[in-house]
DNA sequence: GATTCATTTGCATCATAATGCAATGGTTGC
DNA sequence: GCAACCATTGCATTATGATGCAAATGAATC
């Protein structure tokens, strides 16, 4: 049905190959979208076009600085700000180029796996090596499980 | 410095206009991906290229069958993925285009904010319809916030 | 050196969510 | 109808994370 040689049968085949899916799927980096304080205070920089500081951007939400502060702690930390320090001042800015190659990557990664794939593309979905799973996800075969 | 117009001069203003990455810096797809299992599992049925039921893909992770299920209905529930049910079988799919449309629209909103913009797009970070705040995010400018 | 300001950290509290087990609801096949 | 099977839901437990307040850290100014 699939002429995809690389393409698995099964899941339990599918959690066993590693493709460019797994690493771009990374919860980290959601885990740090997934906040809505969070999101609105990255939108909130992000619309400002430049580095903002702590106190700055608490002014225009509600919860407490420290609260804040933590927040854009954890956006640095998942790579989506960057922050530097001028004085007493700690300004925090958008990583805009990173972050948007990073999500259309996962976006081609995400077409490459689709059946009726858009994108014509060079890499498939898994990149076969040897059937291990790539032990990134949770999910993974059991090698027991290579089923009939 | 800024030649756009429509940008904000600050995080309080930037809070009170809204623009395209306010809809689409969307909490609650996020949270749908920022669980380790949960990304798995879509990583999963992503690479399988065909729709799975519940005990096919809970063959390939190590938690239990109910949890995966109440994982691929949070899924479901934020358009990540699509069910059929067949019989006494549900098969979830992933909804490819939809999500990768969404992920590319994130990117290009992130793009336009940037001041570096690479898109000489149409459409700025912010619609400055009469500067009120777009409700969505938690930070909220005040309204009596209407800048100059 | 003392004070002030911006930010961070410690700590306690509260809310949300992940998980497993058991039970239930439907559907198929005998 | 009854048994087997698949999926979902209820419930209890546990873990994680968001929040606010207070205290601490670090830097600039007097």
């Amino acid at each position: 049905m699939q002429m995809n040689p690389s393409r698995p049968q099964s899941p339990v085949q599918a959690a066993a190959c590693c493709g460019p899916i797994d690493r771009l799927l990374n919860p980290d980096l959601f885990k740090a979208l997934c906040d809505p304080t969070r999101a609105g205070l990255l939108a909130c920089i992000a619309k400002c076009g430049r580095p903002c500081s702590v106190s700055e951007v608490a002014a225009c939400c509600s919860v407490d600085t420290s609260v804040v502060s933590r927040h854009l702690a954890t956006l640095e930390k998942a790579s989506v700000l960057s922050s530097e320090r001028d004085g007493r001042v700690v300004r925090y800015a958008v990583r805009y180029q990173e972050l948007s190659k990073t999500l259309r990557a996962l976006a081609d990664a995400i077409d490459q796996c689709c059946p009726e794939g858009f994108v014509p593309g060079e890499r498939g979905c898994c990149e076969e090596k040897g059937a291990l799973g790539c032990g990134q996800a949770s999910p993974v075969a059991s090698p027991e499980h290579t089923q009939p």
